[in-house]
DNA sequence: TTGACACATGTCGATATGGACATATATTAA
DNA sequence: TTAATATATGTCCATATCGACATGTGTCAA
């Protein structure tokens, strides 16, 4: 999933189904990119549960599964905690080191 | 930067920084990966700003650099907002093509 | 200076990845 | 059935990536 959305050409699909689910081809003129990359990345997006995908008609409509970005979101959470903690941490491993007796 | 943390070791890298900063050899025996493995990950991490490097005796000390998380944290905000609006939107796009006439 | 330590960098081979393009599949329309 | 549309899949090539390993570099200790 993280290596899902480490693609920028990805991500600019997943934007475009935020307004709501779409039809591959709307993507397609939307973003300027060839259909299959673009098939080819919601495949990828698919794989990962990243979206989902419906038939209507002869176009399959794709969503978002936004739940599935949870991963990331309690990833990046642990870091907004360190963020917020922000007690200057510069120096401590010096401490830590002189607590072992192995400085410098 | 999406891409750098798009790999699970380096993820692991950055986790185990979280702490505070840390010399390569304790992150190298804290996850049990090869050292040269983990001083090309974080250089990866250090040329998309996500650690920072100080020299301390021989040794190379590393630390998160939170701030450069921030594009991840707004781009997933987003999607946080479409979680939240959860209007379904089931849908949705039968609607807008009823509304071009251009429907089935 | 020499040697040991901590780390960085180079190389190589295997594998994965992305883009471009052609083509297959499925559905609808006639 | 045939043709057209919407999308998926396959192929090929170039490039990137990763792991493993060897080696280079800088710093400290003696």
């Amino acid at each position: 999933m993280f290596n899902a959305i480490g693609d920028a050409h990805r991500r600019r699909v997943l934007d475009a189904l935020i307004a709501g689910e779409k039809p591959v081809g709307d993507i397609v003129v939307g973003l300027a990119m060839p259909q299959p990359q673009v098939s080819r990345h919601l495949r990828v997006l698919s794989e990962v549960g990243l979206v989902s995908c419906r038939k209507f008609g002869r176009r399959r409509l794709y969503r978002l599964e936004t739940d599935r970005l949870r991963p990331l979101h309690d990833w990046l959470g642990q870091y907004e905690q360190v963020i917020n903690d922000r007690l200057d941490r510069l120096g401590d491993y010096l401490h830590e080191l002189q607590g072992q007796g192995d400085h410098q």
